[in-house]
DNA sequence: CTATATGCAAATAGTTTGCACGGAT
DNA sequence: ATCCGTGCAAACTATTTGCATATAG
């Protein structure tokens, strides 16, 4: 994924708080902003929290990055890309991304709803393999 | 609903402020934590933020009440009810409960994870009737 | 009566803001 | 020189805690 381009094509500058801040979320996969800052910390010691807070929300403001809302999660964040729903482990806490046919659930939803339905957040929640013993 | 007795199954003291938090939700149906606080706050002045605070997670803990989480949204709250998702407008942010058939929705999932998964929070987002003008 | 719940105030945590400085063009 | 982004500190908002008092059962 190429961040330096994808932020110049939304008019954003490629600063190294604003790639590092990126490929955090990307190896993150599902981070909240306390552990994003203390990864990039180690890496850049002087950068502000508060960079951080601006630069997360400028990046869902440019669709670039989503917020999951999970209960009992802090806010987090992953990069935006194709569609798939959350799977949670409710005694790990552990999160899954499971890629699926996006068709298929609207046309799935669309039938239940009625009405035109542009997008869905869908969360699971299950017990996994692991934590099954 | 008789929330005084659920209380007291779960062991809890059927205090006014309590009921009146329950009853409160009930009515608003989902609501944050804030106007919550401003509604019971003209019936029982003396009430504290704290209070509410306290009671709240409490009832998320035993189970009465369920925590909503909704992108853009502070926590909202609902009375934990039969299962049923979430529309909410992009344009108005009314959010409408909408019941569903738990078993249909249950076996379309289970096809598509393979995992047993036990519950499930769906949102769908739309344009209302009102907003499409 | 006594275990729980409330209300208050203080503490803690989470987030936002304004502004001076710095780096890239 | 200008624009945008950063870092800092302060402000603001949200939430939790400890404790003395009040009250439901």
């Amino acid at each position: 994924m190429n961040f330096n381009k994808l932020l110049n094509e939304k008019g954003l500058k490629a600063t190294p708080q604003r790639l590092l801040i990126l490929n955090t979320i990307k190896d993150g996969g599902h981070i909240d902003i306390e552990k994003i800052y203390e990864k990039i910390n180690k890496i850049i010691p002087s950068i502000s929290i508060a960079t951080v807070y601006k630069n997360l929300k400028l990046l869902v403001d440019k669709g670039i990055i989503k917020e999951v809302h999970i209960n009992s999660f802090k806010t987090l964040y992953e990069v935006n890309t194709s569609f798939h729903i959350h799977l949670v482990c409710k005694k790990c806490k552990k999160i899954t991304d499971i890629e699926v046919n996006e068709k298929s659930i609207f046309s799935f939803f669309n039938k239940l709803v009625k009405e035109d339905v542009k997008n869905f957040d869908v969360t699971g929640y299950y017990i996994c393999e692991n934590c099954k013993n």
